[in-house]
DNA sequence: ATGGAAATGAAAATCATTTTCATTTTTGAT
DNA sequence: ATCAAAAATGAAAATGATTTTCATTTCCAT
């Protein structure tokens, strides 16, 4: 865990849900941080594989990251081509409640 | 309905699943189908908008492509953000069934 | 047949992300 | 503290999917 991974958790703390790379390096280049585009990158590759950070995929193609712990969630993995989905945790488990009042 | 979607849609007919542009494209191709990849992508535009087609990222973030009627499946909406993702019918159930089982 | 609208595709542009590589910073042994 | 090796940094270039441009071709109604 390096000086970088540092301030990127700390930018994705106070934005407590998704951001884009891009939005979280000028995110921190407004609050006075002087780090690279390419640093955030990498910092937020690293995050992932320690999985501290998630990573998803906007419906235009473009990743959006946040704290693994920022929010109560499920993951659905599809058994074909192994992609992993989060689903918000309230909202799938008042889905499933209905589903199953519907289907007895 | 032009020509090229008719092409694209019997690719997918054929492919039975999920496939990239890119990979249509090719399989046209070897088909000895003489169509350009812009138009491919054209054509998977317009049948997305008509919901002919449905899209979804893989984890890489490059779009994939099934015809809707591919097999029977669900949306899920994510109220946040808007992005929707489809599980495939029998995976989702089952899993519904376990959950309204486990709680009750 | 003919003129305008739609379709086509090659090449260029776009845009997020990754790689390269030269430089700077950190670390650990002495 | 000092020095060398290792890790981190970031600007610029490369990559790769997708979109746009634009000149040309095809289609269709008259």
């Amino acid at each position: 865990m390096n000086k970088s991974e540092v301030k990127v958790i700390a930018i994705l703390e106070r934005v407590g849900g998704f951001a884009s790379a891009q939005e979280l390096h000028s995110l921190l280049q407004r609050n006075g941080e002087s780090i690279g585009l390419t640093t955030v990158y990498r910092a937020l590759q690293s995050l992932v594989s320690d999985k501290i950070v998630d990573q998803l995929r906007r419906d235009d193609g473009e990743a959006i990251y946040r704290l693994c712990g920022d929010s109560h969630h499920h993951h659905l993995v599809c058994k074909q081509c192994g992609s992993t989905v989060e689903i918000e945790g309230t909202a799938i488990e008042r889905w499933t409640k209905a589903m199953a009042e519907e289907h007895g």
